[in-house]
DNA sequence: ATCCAGGCCCGAT
DNA sequence: ATCGGGCATGGA
């Protein structure tokens, strides 16, 4: 991985284990925006970034090599061997293997713990591009206002001390529905500063579940989330009703099997990479349409 | 139109 | 412990 400086863009080269649209487009994160075939606006850590991918080489536009080495490389986990992870999970199945050969490029973002919070409550019932609508909308009215690209302009997620003024009633305004008062609950545990992601370092991952569950609209599937995508718990296996028709599919002869029972299963199977098998199973499930009818 | 979406809560067994 | 109805909103 060489970084190098070129006019106000910074590029790495040699780039391996990665593809910046299967990364973005396949449901962990909801903040990115796509300008051409492997070119994206994102907005993550309080920034804007523009980035695009040529082969194994990614282009940050109009950033500097400092936020690139601490923010982005950190963000997009490209200090990790995606090879070894790989060869973990085929050697403890071949079923894997179709799905980790087609979605090669896949890696699991570390996100800000409000941000995905926050958006997995949203998520529930929602549709993805659904979802990123409301949490941009929820941006707009309290974020940070961030620059534009061309012509759109973009706001930073809120920091907790905007998301505590917001009340049940703002939330509605801004048509979360159902989940208003589940998102003032979250936003007030965010702000008291008994919650962040420091809360949990010491936990075991079941304390961390059991913590999470506190939060009102926060089951099992959005807990595992939240772990995965923002906690650095990488055994966490979130069970939505797509990844449950993929492994009825593959693992279980299309037959129903519950959500408890497919917990135990990936646990078993899987162990602490279970978070990675999960994120391949499910893009590729997904685009296949694995289980559909 | 009706149906359903990366679920969760709540009340009934 | 497990099951099913209801839930706001918007897109197919």
């Amino acid at each position: 991985m060489k970084i190098r400086k070129e006019k106000n863009n910074i590029i790495i080269e040699e780039i391996t284990d990665f593809d910046l649209e299967q990364t973005l487009e396949c449901g962990q994160c909801f903040r990115f925006y796509k300008q051409e075939e492997q070119d994206y606006v994102i907005v993550a850590a309080k920034r804007l970034l523009h980035l695009q991918q040529l082969d194994k080489k990614l282009i940050f536009y109009n950033t500097s090599k400092e936020d690139v080495e601490r923010i982005w490389i950190p963000y997009f986990d490209l200090k990790r061997d995606y090879g070894k992870i790989k060869r973990y999970l085929l050697q403890q199945d071949n079923i894997l293997k179709e799905a980790i050969e087609e979605k090669q490029g896949v890696r699991i973002l570390n996100q800000e713990f409000p941000e995905v919070l926050i958006s997995f409550i949203i998520s529930q019932n929602k549709q993805i591009p659904h979802i990123k609508q409301l949490v941009r909308r929820i941006s707009e009215r309290s974020g940070t206002y961030l620059g534009e690209i061309n012509g759109e302009k973009y706001y930073s997620f809120p920091e907790a001390e905007e998301l505590a003024k917001m009340t049940e009633r703002d939330f509605r305004e801004m048509k979360m529905g159902f989940r208003a008062p589940y998102l003032e609950d979250a936003a007030k545990k965010l702000a008291k500063g008994n919650l962040s992601a420091e809360t949990f370092s010491g936990l075991s991952d079941e304390e961390t579940m059991n913590k999470l569950l506190e939060i009102k609209g926060v089951g099992k599937k959005v807990a595992n989330c939240v772990m995965l995508f923002s906690l650095g718990r990488r055994g966490s296996f979130p069970i939505d009703v797509w990844i449950q028709r993929i492994m009825e599919t593959l693992y279980f002869e299309g037959n129903a099997v519950s959500k408890e029972k497919i917990a135990t299963f990936a646990r078993e199977h899987y162990g602490k990479y279970g978070g990675y098998a999960q994120q391949y199973l499910f893009c590729f499930g997904k685009e296949k349409k694995i289980g559909r009818n």
